[in-house]
RNA sequence: GGACGAUUAGCUCAGUUGGUUAGAGCGCUACCUUGACAUGGUAGAGGUCAGAGGUUCGAAUCCUCUAUCGUCCACCA
């Protein structure tokens, strides 16, 4: 904590714990920087940004991926807050009805307890218990993220109001036409037993039996007809054969009757467009129970519809199977077929089966009565917010990907078979006439009974998620407009993983437009998947998911955000192993470290805090005379401001991270704290100039403090109070972001830049002839503009130091010949000499400078080649021409040096 | 079968509208335990930008094809 009376220094070694316990959430809610208010935004013309959480399920816990996403969505809020907009981040959990209800079951099976036993209603009381025990594991965990969500506006999608807000939209749906109800064949989850709409079911390749099977002719005996499938269970349900009426090989067969093995029914052979003439053997069965395409021809040739596996996956004939699950009467029908005389032949086949998502089984075709939403007409909207640039996805080609869903849509099964859940509203009298209400009540008076009994199916859960963007905000119901409606709605910004854009963005677009005639969020941010090492996904049956609390334990908090966000590039994929968080605790040991470099020389400086406090309270680095070490810094900053702000406005989250980090590393501790602790050595400890210097160090500290906030918001924060003594209610999440500013640039940076490099180019010779670090050697720079030598001389110190000469001497060309035993080198036009008697050899010398000449012949040549090129000097904008010229005179001239200097050394 | 993305140093990746002698981190080599930091510093080694064509004065960058990997979509049993 920040003393008051003098200018404590930091800790001196960095613990992340420590500083996370300091600014736990707990510490920050009451700063208030979490609460955004509608008011201020209605009334003082506040700019709104909101971010919607995706609501994690109350059955999850913590993964890399909500790591990922979470703090990318904290990172725009702070942001966004930092940059004076009401920030409002809108969190929440979603009661996620299968896998709820399943974890649930598996807990009172556990207990010798199904739910059947427990019925509808004490079951439900029991997920509600589980719910209030366990479903908020996740949000705690995330707060140890350090986010900065609303969490007084946290909503669970069972809540009250989210609940009247599904029923108003199911039924105005159904009032609208939208909303059906009808006989289909659905996907069918045999282990959950209940119906899931096509999203919910994961294509996986799978080997299984191609079976061939003769079907016998019931009117040309000793004929057959021969068919292929992978489902000969289904083979009792058969109700025709289908062969292509272009087949030339069945066209005769048209209209015969063929004899189901096993089963004995004869069943016509019909001709259908349907069938694949390249296909197998070009003649297929048809069971229209048990496949979609089949019970689609099957409507067409008016053909019954036969069953033959049940709700649980298991037979329901009565032909003897009765009771196996499907997979077993599959073999043992190929056994009996083969028995029979009627197995032709089986192949290995490779193909796609649909799995049910949450139960990981083959879904089961399923011929039943379900609710649908007719798709098309809210996807001629959704697709055309996207289309015109209303809602910008980024990383962009995702728009594709979008599109083709949108125009191929088809309608959605929304009731599922499950109790948890919200239940549908629609009541049916003793006709079994169909009756939508929001209430019992409004039914019973539309039906004019009061005998009704309620649906017994609960809705998909992403019917209620699809209304997250109003429901967070408060909607019930159609004509509510409430203050947060007015002033957060549309909301800014929605960070998703990309494998829910149909789930469930998609679906948003399509209700915020529906319900609210706008769309639900300007910019939608696809992250990054989250894979291992190898490139695998992360799954908890592979144990390659290393747990973020572990993770944020051992590199810290902010270790983790700011490594995970640096290796996430907008529209890739990243490897993650949490080694790699080594990457971020030394960036923050790094910052912590250069802090306390800067708060040490501070008080060097202002041995009575109260000046520092009265100097840094007005201190504006415009006003001050700048040495040029001062004014290329803060070039470097302000460069690194531009950039920053730009990778936010281009959604380029890694560039954020870099940006600051490369700023930082080498630019601000590499070169401006190194070069300041010289400049200070010569300055008077007290003096104005001194005083200053130190002041814009922490200037730019405290700067890089504010941009890094948003990415590492503890470490920040901790720093941030010993900049300055802040109150304790202060906190950097309300201070605000800076902002670039184009003047620091010009004479003085450039100055500082060749400084640099001639720093550099001085201690790469030492290395080179193993000049012994502790063993100062002179060094002489000749220029050749005479001019330049004053400006050179002002920054000798800062050279001779940072080199470890003996000496440094500036020299014109009445220098006519380079000293003696001179290891030498070109830097931007200035030759650097070195004498070194005694460690230098002729030859390695001339070997190392012959080797430089090489090099910088080739570069030459390419450049010459390059403006002799008439096409490119007509073609070329004159400023690249010009600017070719220039690199090539400058190349010139040190290729000339450098020979001269070789020759020297030569005599 | 369609659509989209990737392929750059040993490893993981930057490289924004075509114009720098192609960069960083990790790892590696040498030197440095100097009062911010060895979770560090300094200097260095390491790449014909997957391959082949093409457009252009000029291509890692744009186009075509090929190869490899990945993702999403799709009712051929």
């Amino acid at each position: 904590m920040s003393d008051r009376s003098v200018h404590a220094n930091l800790e001196k070694t960095y613990d992340h714990h420590d500083v996370e316990r300091r600014w736990s959430s707990a510490r920050w809610e009451p700063l208030g920087i979490h609460e955004a208010e509608s008011s201020r935004v209605l009334d003082e013309g506040r700019e709104p940004y909101t971010v919607l959480m995706p609501p994690p399920n109350v059955t999850g816990s913590l993964t890399l991926g909500h790591v990922l996403n979470h703090t990318l969505q904290d990172i725009f809020i702070r942001y966004n807050r930092m940059s004076g907009r009401e920030a409002l981040w809108l969190p929440g959990t979603d009661h996620a009805g299968i896998a709820t209800q399943t974890v649930v079951e598996k807990k009172l099976r556990g207990e010798g307890v199904s739910r059947h036993d427990l019925g509808r209603k004490a079951f439900l009381e029991h997920v509600w218990v589980w719910r209030n025990e366990y479903g908020d594991l996740i949000l705690r965990q995330l707060r140890r993220l350090g986010i900065s969500c609303d969490w007084r506006r946290n909503l669970f999608t069972m809540d009250e109001s989210a609940s009247r807000a599904v029923l108003h939209a199911f039924v105005k749906l159904y009032r609208d036409g939208l909303i059906y109800r009808g006989k289909r064949i659905i996907n069918w989850c045999p282990v959950s037993q209940t119906a899931l709409s096509d999203e919910e079911v994961i294509m996986k390749s799978r080997k299984d039996k191609l079976v061939y099977v003769r079907y016998p002719l019931a009117k040309r005996p000793g004929e057959f007809v021969t068919i292929a499938t992978v489902r000969p269970e289904t083979i009792l349900a058969d109700v025709a054969i289908a062969v292509n009426p272009k087949d030339p090989r069945y066209a005769d067969l048209v209209g015969e009757l063929a004899i189901v093995p096993l089963a004995g029914r004869h069943v016509p052979v019909i001709a259908d467009d349907y069938v694949d003439i390249e296909f197998g053997t070009g003649a297929l069965k048809i069971t229209p129970a048990h496949d979609p395409n089949d019970y689609e021809v099957a409507g067409r040739h008016n053909l019954p519809v036969l069953s033959v596996i049940g709700k649980d996956g298991r037979m329901t004939d009565d032909l003897g199977y009765a009771g196996m699950d499907r997979f077993d009467a599959r073999e043992k029908i190929i056994a009996d077929l083969e028995e029979r005389g009627a197995l032709v032949k089986v192949e290995e086949y490779e193909h796609k089966v649909g799995y049910s998502e949450r139960a990981d089984v083959v879904v089961e075709p399923y011929l039943s009565e379900q609710w649908f939403v007719s798709m098309k007409p809210l996807a001629e909207k959704a697709l055309r917010v996207v289309n015109e640039g209303d809602i910008r996805f980024h990383p962009s080609h995702w728009i594709s990907t979008y599109r083709h869903w949108m125009e191929n849509i088809r309608d959605w099964c929304i009731s599922r078979q499950l109790w948890w859940g919200h239940r549908i509203p629609a009541w049916y009298d003793g006709e079994g006439k169909v009756w939508v209400a929001e209430s019992y009540e409004e039914a019973c008076h539309l039906a004019g009974t009061d005998k009704l009994v309620q649906d017994e199916d609960v809705l998909d859960t992403w019917f209620s998620s699809w209304l997250w963007p109003l429901t967070t905000l408060g909607w019930t119901g159609e004509r509510e407009q409430n203050d947060d409606l007015r002033a957060f709605y549309p909301t800014n910004t929605l960070v998703t993983a990309p494998d829910i854009i149909f789930f469930w963005v998609a679906r948003m677009i399509m209700a915020g437009l529906y319900f609210r005639g706008d769309v639900p969020f300007r910019d939608v941010y696809f992250t990054s998947i989250i894979r291992d090492m190898k490139g695998r996904k992360l799954s908890k049956s592979l144990g390659n998911s290393p747990d973020p609390l572990k993770v944020m334990d051992s590199y810290g908090t902010d270790a983790l955000r700011f490594t995970i966000v640096h290796i996430a590039p907008l529209g890739q994929d990243v490897l993650f192993g949490e080694e790699k968080c080594e990457f971020g605790r030394n960036f923050a040991t790094k910052i912590w470290n250069a802090a306390r470099l800067v708060f040490m020389l501070r008080r060097k400086v202002f041995a009575v805090p109260q000046d520092f406090d009265g100097m840094y309270g007005g201190f504006d680095s415009a006003a001050v005379d700048l040495s040029d070490s001062q004014r290329w810094v803060l070039g470097r900053y302000h460069a690194m401001l531009q950039a920053y702000h730009q990778a936010f406005a281009q959604f380029r989250m890694n560039d954020i991270a870099r940006v600051v980090y490369e700023f930082f590393r080498s630019d601000y501790c590499d070169w401006y704290l190194e070069t300041l602790k010289v400049e200070l050595s010569v300055l008077e400890a007290n003096g104005e100039k001194a005083r200053e210097a130190v002041c814009l160090a922490l200037h730019i500290l405290e700067g890089v403090l504010k941009v890094l906030h948003p990415l590492m918001p503890f470490i920040t924060e901790e720093i941030w109070h010993h900049v300055v003594p802040r109150d304790e209610e202060a906190s950097i999440a309300r201070s605000s972001m800076p902002q670039p500013d184009g003047r620091f640039t010009g004479e003085g940076a450039e100055r500082f830049d060749s400084v640099r490099k001639i720093i550099s180019e001085a201690r790469s010779l030492r290395a080179v002839f193993g000049v012994p670090h502790d063993m100062p050697a002179p060094l002489v720079n000749r220029v050749s503009d005479d001019t330049l030598k004053p400006l050179f001389a002002s920054n000798t110190h800062i050279i001779v130091t940072m080199t470890n000469s003996s000496d440094f001497k500036v020299a014109g060309e009445e220098l006519l010949s380079p000293p003696p035993h001179s290891a030498s080198s070109v830097v931007d036009g200035n030759e650097l000499f070195m004498p070194l008697e005694g460690l230098i050899s002729f030859d390695k010398e001339s070997a190392r400078l012959e080797k430089e000449i090489g090099a910088m012949e080739t570069y030459v040549n390419r450049l010459e080649k390059k403006l002799s090129n008439k096409g490119f000097v007509d073609n070329a904008p004159g400023e690249v021409v010009r600017k070719e010229r220039r690199k090539l005179e400058e190349a010139r001239t040190d290729l000339a040096k450098l020979r001269a200097n070789l020759d020297v050394l030569a005599t």
